[in-house]
DNA sequence: ACATTGACCTGAGAGC
DNA sequence: TGCTCTCAGGTCAATG
């Protein structure tokens, strides 16, 4: 389930293994995971080429290359990435490999195929192209920003959340998570909400987002009090004890605890 | 313009 | 054991 900690994450993997190193060769094993671009294509543009450095935007990872453009990758909901020595076996679902001369590769790796591979020239306007807002923790997106795409919506604020144009990087899981900490229930409605409610969720939003982002890059462990080693029906909110519940907010299985997070009206 | 819903993809796990 | 069914969820197209 890859959100923006995650692909954090996987930024930090890249920068610690695969920058600076000439790409000897490209392969697609399934050119599905391809989009606006072919196998040729890719392959023509890394061919002696190096990823030079890493940006990442909500759940988009962009590669510079030393030669004009970008690697685009996106890891859908099971995506992942793996670097080892040629002599191995690629991991199962590997879809786009990239060895490189030093007698290593980097594989991307898919087991649902919802994760996407591009390259393009124009990483802003690629941003723009995809209609995605700002990332959920650029300095730059302020409280007012938060507020004022709140105010122009009507739905479930965990919607609100997840819509990649409203703010980029906040999935499923993210969402309950900074929901729960900030005691509001997922099918609130922005009118439903306070300003101080509002503050306290943008607040809550980007502390979860950072620290889930800090320490994924390590190991997994964040605060006793976080919702997500405990989401499942019945379990006990970290928070009261009380039974986290379940329920479908704009198609996705959400988690909370009624008690913590009171259902508006 | 915004909101809502279902399809896409395929492996894991449950139930029989 | 082996089959079928449901679910997972990021995104996009279609519909209201």
């Amino acid at each position: 389930m890859p959100e923006l900690p995650d692909v954090a994450g996987f930024k930090k993997y890249i920068d610690s293994t695969s920058l600076h190193q000439p790409i000897a060769r490209t392969s697609v094993l399934d050119e599905r995971i391809l989009s606006d671009t072919s196998a040729q294509k890719l392959s023509r543009t890394l061919k002696d080429n190096t990823l030079e450095q890493t940006i990442r935007h909500g759940k988009f990872l962009f590669a510079g290359l030393e030669r004009t453009g970008w690697l685009v990758l996106h890891f859908g909901m099971t995506g992942d990435l793996s670097y080892f020595p040629s002599e191995q076996d690629p991991p199962e679902y590997t879809k786009v490999l990239l060895s490189f001369e030093n007698g290593h590769r980097l594989a991307y790796i898919s087991r649902r195929m919802l994760g996407r591979v591009t390259v393009t020239d124009d990483r802003e306007q690629f941003i723009e192209g995809q209609d995605l807002g700002p990332d959920a923790l650029d300095p730059n997106f302020t409280y007012r920003d938060f507020a004022d795409i709140l105010a122009g919506r009507n739905s479930p604020i965990k919607s609100i959340l997840m819509d990649q144009s409203a703010m980029a990087g906040v999935g499923n899981v993210y969402s309950d998570e900074a929901l729960f900490q900030s005691g509001i229930h997922p099918e609130a409605r922005p009118s439903d909400l306070t300003e101080h409610q509002q503050r306290k969720l943008f607040r809550t939003m980007r502390r979860v987002l950072g620290d889930a982002a800090d320490r994924l890059g390590r190991v997994e462990r964040l605060g006793d009090d976080f919702l997500l080693p405990h989401r499942e029906e019945g379990a006990d909110c970290p928070r009261c004890g009380q039974p986290i519940r379940k329920v479908t907010v704009s198609g996705r299985g959400s988690y909370y605890c009624p008690t913590c997070q009171p259902k508006p009206k």
